[in-house]
DNA sequence: TCCCCGTCAAATGGATCCAATTCAGTGGTA
DNA sequence: TACCACTGAATTGGATCCATTTGACGGGGA
């Protein structure tokens, strides 16, 4: 088999690993199989072994010499360290995003901002009657999320900035920070309110307030996310 | 032939490739023929292979599909993207060691300065005599300079961030910055004074002082290499 | 009973082989 | 003469084959 489509075979069985292990279908930690994956896909195994080498430049997995390519899970610290680097990036994003941003992208950011508080909506109606968790709310944060990041990240038109900032977000398994912030409405509230903010300064054309917000912002997110997974580590070792 | 030493062969292979993009003995745009690299490091197309493809994610060289891949000679804009993100995350780096850095680091600094007036005194003479380059006071600079923002990165004490900047520096060429700063002296002397003031605030541990004087040191070499770069392209294409 | 060593299956690493694609050069035709 | 289609070498992409390493299992000895 030769490349289908305008690109690679190996690429697409990169970005397809990634995405299994960023949804959590394959869990940190878990042993990839050259063999496995092949036949999964129904190539051989030498796609798969570049695909391996490309998603170890990115961090997803380590591979280790004869021993093949574990998932790598991310220790709270990594976590820590990628968000404040995060914060700084994204503020960056915000900086420059007032000065050139598009009217479409404006109002593709206040979509983004409908979407949140749909989300909103729907996951205090659920409360109310008792589930504890919800498909609908958690999808619809995240799409909001993802616009409204990616938005502003667009606007600020820096290529590289976007990229890297990408592969921050790409290194780690998501919903991490849906988990943290559904603990509490209140929790989802302040979040989606900071939202509401940063908006609102990118609409007054204020680059210095944008970006302070931004990186209170994801500051702030990344606490949320580190603190949850410690309390869920430290659940975990108590049941071990 | 199998993995010998520690670390894996492709790996090797994609440190050396990269080592000769980046200095120069590999031009950018040059096609990077798999045979030929298997052939001179004496080893089959396998291991070139996924050592292209973890140079790829690096974005050092482009791989189009049955095309082969092409090291990727970065427009100035993409220059200026690099160092406008690069300005941004060396400013957290200063911003945070000045609270964690070692005595030893410190120490590690003031030899790089010293470093710095060396290369800055072997320049004049040299110039004195009429040469216009100089391979001493290059490496000297060169080397003080790596050193000088790398201990600032490694007392920043985030490993994450430390990658990312060291990803970016590898991104394109190196040697740009000499070339466009030994275009005067008075430029040099600048930059080094730029340097002492960055280490007088850290050692002051001054945060905020350390990092608005590391942004404005960073923006001010994106800008002269972006500028000696757009010249020199200009000069070329009134040669061609 | 516990520890050490040898053997063997399983998995990775590298080399080789074959297929598919690209591109340059050529020849034919309008 | 200009343009288009065809052909063939060069090159990449994927599959298969073989060597090496790893780690587990089991037997023997202290």
């Amino acid at each position: 088999m030769t490349a289908r489509g305008n690109q690679a075979l190996v690429d697409r069985l990169a970005a397809t690993i990634q995405a299994r292990v960023l949804s959590g279908q394959i869990a940190s930690g878990s042993r990839l199989r050259q063999e496995t994956l092949a036949a999964e896909f129904g190539v051989s195994r030498t796609p798969v072994r570049e695909a391996l080498r490309k998603l170890q430049s990115g961090g997803l997995v380590h591979v280790e010499p004869n021993r093949g390519a574990v998932v790598h899970g991310p220790s709270a610290r990594e976590i820590r360290e990628a968000y404040e680097v995060r914060a700084e990036l994204e503020g960056l994003a915000a900086e420059l995003a007032p000065t050139r941003i598009s009217d479409e992208q404006l109002e593709r950011l206040r979509e983004a901002e409908n979407l949140f508080r749909r989300s909103m909506g729907s996951l205090i109606r659920r409360r109310r009657n008792g589930k504890t968790s919800d498909w609908t709310a958690e999808s619809d944060w995240e799409q909001a999320n993802n616009v409204f990041h990616q938005v502003i990240q667009e606007a600020a038109g820096n290529a590289r900035l976007l990229a890297i900032i990408e592969t921050l977000h790409l290194s780690f398994p998501r919903a991490l920070s849906w988990a943290a912030l559904s603990e509490s409405s209140h929790l989802l509230e302040e979040n989606i309110e900071q939202h509401h903010r940063i908006l609102e300064a990118i609409e007054r054309r204020d680059p210095q307030e944008a970006r302070r917000l931004m990186v209170e912002h994801v500051r702030s997110a990344g606490e949320l996310v580190t603190l949850h997974l410690e309390q869920a580590g430290a659940r975990q070792a108590v049941e071990t």
